[in-house]
DNA sequence: TGGCGCGCCGTAAACGTTTACGACGTTGCT
DNA sequence: AGCAACGTCGTAAACGTTTACGGCGCGCCA
């Protein structure tokens, strides 16, 4: 790079007193005496001495960083980037407190994720991995597994053994979604969802049919409509809908960007969701907060969320005794909006 | 961390020759028998061997990464910034293919911006630096600059000499929006910012008044509104704009998610955007791809600015010869919505 | 007074690489 | 035959830090 800053050696030289001395002044590990410790510090402070990374990850093997994986893909931008914005505060307010650095490591859509992930381990780029975007069977969980990582999923998988996992309550919302719909009235109520997210789309699907159950209705699969995430797809989903034989009155979207194209569509049928539909999405998301009528949903504090993650994370690195792996689901609070309707 | 992964003097050893030839076929650098580096190279995959990335960092005093440094702010989550990651798509794009990785690096709102990269800075956590969210004055650049180390901007400052930046091209939308509505036979045309974002106040502000001067209009500072942009802040530009005393009858918004309150508050008021308001935001928002009538506003191709500042970055760690330092201007497009209005 | 313990500090090895330098054997030329 | 040139490889130093180990001086107690 450039010239080097200022090193431990200079830094002793300057001051007089070994090298071993002033890193363990600076560490706080081992006696020394705290009047030369100051000085050190002080020293250290006005001629702007900051450790070398390398040389410190080289000798005790842990850079004092953990690294958190993202997906970017460009059908994912429109909804995720609040969510790992969110995340890494919550993430921060933790880790920073510990010395503990966070960097995103965001891997394109061509990328593998396994290759990627693999590079990011053996390089060493982190102490401890937070993963995301987890599939149903997921390489990347048995590989950290297998090689002792630390690390923390965010969503569930089936690979692995047991691993530590924080997933979105989507069983809960589900619940009290179709509650909310019987208690209005309904009966006939579908579940929207995109094709892709592979993983989610099984775990609403089980959601839905579980609480049609609780609640003696009958499942009846027309009315799991399956739409592609890109452009137009709400669109698509809101045309699904009026086309089938017996319209259901209420619709639940798993993933809520879908409303806006059907917000529109219905729109263009001359049908106006919250009277002529009930409907309510999964997660609170920037990009539907224009909806009128605004869209009942669940949200999250993302925040708190980064928080736990972070101190499982923690806990992982710092080496788990024989506890079992942490495994939650993140509970989800109602954000009602005008776009339910009453059947009378 | 765990248990060290395979050396280069267990690959070296393995094979029976010196780990000094081991990097030699490795890196492609210095002379070496094409048949052993095969020998090696295949070894190498074999084994899983990856380089540690400390030791190599050590010895050359390069990472082969580069950091993207962003701030993340409550206020500008909830406008639902997609923007750092289509960046990053496009800065992959062209790092990948030259071996560099990439890292995000999230400074939490407490944090100050300029301890926060200095920090980083003197971890030597990249080999150069993007840093977003400049200041009109912005200690962080006159930091890099004397300190040598490679960046480039993404906004303008007047800190530090000449170096590199690219700034979106306010000027360039903003004379644009303003022709626009006097073409359509506007005369009291409103701008609309927040009072954060410093830097952007300044620029959007001066080339409101030229664009104005240009068509002959007179500068009136009531038409200059400003709003804080936290939740509310859309409602009550909305509010400004219709206690007006000679009403304007069209507005650029500066901050585009400031339209969504907007459009509530004239909803409230019976009135609309888009019949009784020409309206035209600066850049296309996801926050915003729901409200009807459709939002006219600017776009760009971030993956393609992404790609430029990985152009630039690159140039700069290379060591840019005497050439002066790219500063650019980045083109935006319209976007045609129906918040627009023909004044009779 | 001799010895022991203790507080503080210096010395040097180690982490895993890259790379300048020189050694070695072979070839080719004079 | 002698010498230079060349291709290939081994040796060892360096990058900046942490830390085990031992040493030095001092005080305390027997």
């Amino acid at each position: 790079m450039e010239r080097r800053g200022v090193g431990i050696r200079e830094l002793a030289r300057q001051l007089n007193i070994s090298i071993g001395t002033v890193s363990r002044a600076l560490n706080g590990r081992g006696e020394v005496n705290p009047q030369t410790r100051i000085r050190v510090q002080e020293a250290a402070e006005r001629l702007g001495y900051v450790p070398n990374q390398s040389g410190r990850t080289l000798r005790q093997g842990s850079t004092r960083s953990i690294a958190l994986m993202m997906r970017i893909s460009s059908d994912r931008m429109a909804s995720g980037e609040t969510f790992f914005m969110g995340l890494s505060e919550g993430l921060q307010d933790t880790l920073a407190p510990l010395g503990l650095d966070l960097v995103l490591l965001p891997s394109g859509p061509s990328h593998d994720m396994f290759e990627f992930l693999r590079r990011a381990v053996e390089r060493q780029i982190a102490d401890g991995f937070i993963v995301t975007d987890t599939q149903r069977t997921d390489p990347r969980i048995d590989y950290l597994i297998r090689r002792r990582i630390p690390f923390v999923a965010l969503g569930r998988s089936l690979s692995g053994g047991p691993h530590p996992w924080v997933d979105l309550d989507f069983e809960g919302v589900v619940d009290d979604a179709v509650a909310r719909f019987v208690k209005a009235g309904h009966r006939r109520i579908a579940l929207g969802l995109s094709v892709r997210a592979v993983n989610n789309r099984v775990v609403a699907e089980e959601a839905y049919r579980k609480a049609l159950a609780g609640h003696g209705l009958p499942f009846d699969p027309a009315l799991v409509l399956r739409v592609p995430n890109a452009e137009g797809g709400g669109q698509e989903l809101g045309s699904a809908v009026l086309a089938l034989p017996d319209r259901p009155t209420a619709l639940f979207v798993a993933q809520e960007t879908l409303a806006i194209g059907l917000y529109r569509r219905f729109a263009e049928a001359g049908l106006a969701v919250g009277r002529d539909l009930s409907l309510i999405g999964f997660r609170r998301n920037p990009s539907c907060q224009s909806l009128t009528p605004a869209l009942t949903c669940y949200d999250l504090s993302l925040q708190k969320l980064g928080a736990r993650l972070a101190d499982i994370l923690v806990a992982e690195i710092a080496g788990r005794e024989e506890a079992a792996a942490p495994q939650e689901l993140w509970p989800m609070h109602l954000v009602p909006g005008g776009s339910e309707t009453v059947r009378g």
